[in-house]
DNA sequence: GACCTTTTGGCAATCGGTTGACAAAATAAA
DNA sequence: TTTATTTTGTCAACCGATTGCCAAAAGGTC
């Protein structure tokens, strides 16, 4: 019968005590060589070391976050941990934590605003700060937050907090340049939810770069930010009349390209559509989507860098900077056309 | 009355202290009213708790874990944090852990077992319990890991520990059946990574079942397993005539496809290709695939089920045995068809 | 009212590190 | 050699909660 793990964990593990007992100095003595090098002579330094070594000791955190405040772990809360999006993002900033020596917490808000906000309170206490990506927060709620612990916004900018928001503007120009010069007159934007600040903006970018290149542009939503979501917006979409339509991420355009093969509309020929982010599978599709890409993992690596800068009281400004000329672009692909 | 010199230090967050002083009663009795309900007079209970409410205390997880050991957070394990398969079990196990009031942790190997193993190392202190997700290291290194902690393994089985793999000898079963009535006397395995332990059962299941059903049936691999992996071994397969496919994961499969339509060699009518998990994306390919699904997302659930039983002492039994019962089940879509 | 239980709540030690203050030792300067 | 300075390591007070032990208070019984 399996059991699970082992029941026999008594073994205390090693303490600066019991190095301090091998090495035959005071405890503080052990704690000023393991984190304070130089603080201390070499060669009690050395002997300190290796019978730190020999017991295979290693600091516990929970000692050490008592009296520092300093916990070594980070947050990084998602609106939805199965959207694609959302692994480029997280694996560039569990891969930059690590590297770092900190551990990265991991929670959900299903794209609930309230869940959001209780889950950031359960985990507060825990963490040196947060990456909030994708927060359905209100701007007082993330202030309120980042007064007390350093926060990052990923793909959300709210005045006077650090942010990391890939520049689409160029990608979004493209984009309907693109359309324009397929002969398209009008586009949709297929907006998300109507509390993500992404969603706004991208609509914002839209409508300034429609406007000027003379196409008729409209919005169409809010759309749950799901393939379902897409889907479900079908027969708005075909009612507008449009020939060309933007979805506010790949998820949503993936829907509604199902969503229309499934009424017998082909894509392009009848509908040009373009996603955003570029995830997973947006090259698997029939045809193969056209998207506007941001670089999530390294935005997420940024992102901790900024964040990391900030808790360390180093300066976050060089991460913030490079995280500024980050850019989207489009890639075509197969899911535009010509209108006819 | 005693004056307790109720100067207002540094401007921290409150603690137990702020409430016994608020309510009138030690400290002690604060921890005990909060944690241990029905220790306490009920109207001292009310009070405390009522003060507490006022302060908006919510307790130091570092100073608890201090004397308690426990820290109310788990780590999950990944190997690869991209690969679609991933999120779901991911879901399963934060929406659990975060039900039940514990944090999860989240670190990816990147497919290397010293990595883990490094990992493993980092993490264990800080959290009760560890889910393995397809670890890569050793039966002796995961035994002793679990010798000193609570452990789950999903998608591996070692004697004696705590495991949930999902059952996908029906899967198989069907999947061979299903080629055989089509026709096709020949199968390959495009095998995982060598250090694997589900591609090494995968391929025992399905060399059985092959025997079983008069196929014939070659390994070939390893093959990292990712899009491009799949995408790499496309000479092999070619050369080894078989005339279907089945990939140790949706991931390998879908790079097989990539790169036979590269060489212009189609799917299903020159060679059937079934795939495993069935993740996201798995249905955009063209044609979709055919695919063995396993419930990942409730294996993550009841992973975190059984490590939190195991943690707190309950009976850990009935995850388990829940757990043996799912089911991996084919997915028919259009990656296979008759041998012609 | 005396005696025995049971509740209830306080005291103080403890978890494992960190760190300011300070003494002892070593080194340099006078 | 004496004094001033720097280096090195010790002491002890925290950090915030938990918990065994014990005494005071309350409730029951005869």
């Amino acid at each position: 019968m399996a059991e699970t793990g082992g029941k026999k964990r008594k073994n205390s593990l090693p303490t600066i005590y019991d190095i301090a007992e091998l090495a035959g100095v005071n405890p503080s003595t052990v704690s000023r060589a393991l984190n304070n090098p130089g603080r201390i002579n070499a060669v009690t330094e050395a002997k300190i070391k290796d019978a730190a070594k020999k017991l295979n000791y290693h600091v516990n955190p929970f000692a050490r976050a008592l009296p520092t405040g300093k916990t070594k772990m980070i947050a990084c809360i998602v609106a939805d941990i199965t959207n694609p999006m959302f692994f480029d993002a997280v694996r560039g900033a569990e891969a930059q934590a690590s590297d770092l020596g900190y551990t990265l917490v991991i929670a959900e808000s299903q794209e609930s605003s309230s869940l959001e906000a209780a889950t950031v309170e359960r985990i507060m206490p825990s963490v040196d700060g947060v990456v909030l990506v994708t927060s359905r927060l209100e701007d007082a709620e993330v202030k309120e937050i980042a007064s007390r612990k350093p926060v990052v916004l990923m793909n959300r900018r709210i005045d006077g907090l650090a942010d990391v928001v890939a520049d689409i503007s160029a990608g979004i120009e493209q984009a309907v340049r693109h359309l324009k010069e397929l002969g398209h007159e009008s586009v949709a934007y297929l907006s998300g939810p109507s509390t993500s600040w992404m969603s706004k903006h991208r609509w914002q970018l839209i409508f300034d770069s429609a406007v000027k290149q003379g196409l008729k542009v409209v919005e169409i939503g809010p759309n749950e930010p799901v393939v379902d979501g897409g889907k479900a917006s079908v027969d708005l979409v075909l009612a507008s009349g449009v020939s060309a339509v933007i979805a506010y991420n790949d998820l949503i355009a993936i829907g509604l390209m199902s969503g229309l093969a499934e009424r017998g509309v082909s894509v392009p020929s009848q509908l040009s559509i373009i996603g955003f982010d570029d995830i997973f599978g947006s090259d698997l599709t029939t045809p193969a989507l056209t998207t506007i890409k941001s670089p999530l993992e390294s935005a997420g690596k940024l992102a901790v860098q900024a964040l990391l800068a900030d808790i360390e009281d180093h300066d976050a400004e060089q991460a913030l900077e490079t995280a500024k000329r980050l850019a989207g672009h489009l890639v075509m692909r197969a899911s535009t056309a010509a209108k006819k």
